[in-house]
DNA sequence: GAAGCTTCTGGAAACGTTTTCAGAAAATAC
DNA sequence: GTATTTTCTGAAAACGTTTCCAGAAGCTTC
């Protein structure tokens, strides 16, 4: 173990075993080496305690190992699971990952991707707010990039996300057979995403006939609340509600409680993000399921593909949500306006 | 930006400034440097895009910047909670973290251990295993560690962690208040954490003369979902749960609901950690609310006064919890048994 | 105006690895 | 038994920084 003051490095491993560094060096690589001295090595290492210094391997050798992953809040449980997978994926290929919070806001994107450069990083995992999706293309930094939850318009990147409209159009079509109406629908401001759902949201609802009637807000359980509670308070109330995220689900349904509105008789909610907590509220709610796992993975692979092949062209993975079905979209009771 | 193909380098730099690369490296960590090259060399820096490569950085200088954590999983609220905390103060100090998930086996910390140390971390926050724990002292990191959520029976280590005996009486305290007699409790088996709250709730029984009856489990949902069915189905039926988690928390409600029990008069359940949706869940949950942010940021700052103070004895902060309370423990009805 | 301080600057030596290169020894081919 | 290949090994040159050291100015101070 570490007898002497400082940390053993190569030198002194092969000062103990009577062998040069650079034999030491290719033992720890599975190199070419007798058998002997490959026992010899490895007993010096042992005794030694030696460690190798990942700076210094990483200098010599240009490969940082690492991989970056930029996302907006790991407390936002979507990012929580993707980022488990991401790590996960990252270790099992020996590699480290970087993982940092932009709290959507463009100028710790900014600072964060430089310091991506600066690590010299491997490849980016990244969901970006939409003025950095914008300035993308010029940035030119020197890694790959794959994009995850949120889109590029330009499709230059690599990404892997959620089929956005087609599962707002599922939840729009679940509500409408469950025989409601008047389906008003919450969306986030600030990424892609949002929009995404709500263009699926706005077709299916038009091509059903039903007017829609969306409102953005910032991506806070509390917006949401306030947003519902005076939309309640307006002349046309809606009969359901579908939300962009498990944020506004939170809302909605405190919205529901402080207006004593039985959920669903009162106000029905649909939305996404299948957290454990969503089937304990009420009569459960409804929502859209994100294989976040597979998102995890799929961008980690993703990324290992272009890092393997440089000049593909830009892929984009479109991955289907599961509609879970709960009380809280019970078929509408028939009811006087 | 990057004209060339490589990317610059401290050397491309100076030469565009027309100065050495000390000086260079001068003006990039505001060392004495007239104002005039200083200029200059700025100038430089922007013609050529320079980013310092922080493998270099970090090989010649001796200072990783870099502070490990260790957590079981990030996806526990609790953990996403207070990693973000320490990110942030982290990142505010100009540092980064390596996050890594034990899963609670020991084997896995052995190896990110392992890896801290080929990082050569400046600091380790740390959330161990029992195992881990004991062999803790004698595992000689040339880092120093500062626990958290669990204890060290030696305080041999620096630690920040919940006063959780205490926490787990305001419970007890709490439901006998309420009217509540057979109070089980469910705590976790892999940490020390759940000792302590188990500790506290036995005192905290006997001394109003309860009866504990306690009952260890794997920290999954679905262990304490069938340990509080099988429990209900047993001669002695608890009239309420005490448990020392959030996952153990979603197990007992949906053991209530497989069982018909209405929250709180078929059966009362109170538990740790004030999550979002504990509040939405049936009559809203009463919980113990941890300072998650105050554990992260308290954890960084034990984690600089000992690198500052290398020798100075272990200290262990002990924060106290907030008791919320809620529907799901109101106060008991009378019943026939 | 010489001697002593400051203040700034550049050359070169680290930091701990990997990797290139060439040489020595062993194995194979004739 | 010599010529050729193959296999292993060590010396030394990188990798991109920071930092030590010594020298060159520019100031004081007498």
């Amino acid at each position: 173990m570490s007898v002497s003051g400082k940390t053993a490095g190569i030198k002194d491993v092969a000062l103990a075993a009577g062998v040069s560094v650079a034999t030491v060096s290719r033992v720890l690589s599975n190199g070419p080496v007798s058998d002997a001295l490959r026992r010899r090595v490895e007993d010096a290492v042992r005794a030694t305690g030696y460690r190798p210094n990942l700076s210094a391997r990483r200098l010599r050798s240009q490969h940082s190992q690492t991989i970056g992953l930029v996302v907006s809040d790991i407390r936002n449980p979507f990012f929580t699971a993707v980022s488990r997978a991401v790590e996960d994926a990252a270790y099992r290929a020996g590699m480290r990952v970087i993982l940092c919070n932009s709290d959507e806001n463009p100028e710790r994107e900014e600072l964060y991707l430089r310091l991506m450069q600066e690590e010299r990083i491997t490849g980016l995992i990244f969901a970006p707010t939409r003025a950095t999706l914008d300035r993308l293309d010029g940035l030119d930094l020197d890694f790959p990039v794959v994009l995850i939850d949120r889109n590029a318009p330009t499709g230059r990147h690599d990404a892997v996300v959620l089929d956005n409209p087609r599962a707002a159009a599922m939840l729009v079509e679940h509500l409408h057979a469950q025989g409601y109406r008047r389906i008003a629908g919450l969306f986030g401001n600030t990424s892609t995403t949002g929009q995404e759902r709500h263009e699926g949201y706005r077709a299916a609802m038009t091509a059903r006939g039903l007017a829609p009637a969306a409102r953005f807000l910032a991506p806070h359980a509390d917006a949401a609340e306030e947003a519902v509670v005076a939309w309640m308070a307006e002349r046309e109330r809606p009969e359901a509600f579908i939300v962009s995220n498990s944020l506004f689900l939170m809302g909605v349904v405190k919205a529901a409680r402080r207006l004593h509105l039985p959920i669903p008789d009162g106000l029905a909610v649909a939305g996404f993000d299948n957290e454990p907590w969503t089937e304990l509220v009420g009569p459960g709610l409804t929502v859209i399921e994100q294989p976040v796992q597979d998102i995890g993975q799929s961008a980690m692979a993703l990324l290992f593909e272009r890092l393997e092949a440089p000049d593909r062209p830009s892929r984009r993975l479109i991955l289907g949500g599961t509609c879970i079905v709960r009380g809280s979209t019970a078929a509408r009771m028939a009811a006087a306006d």
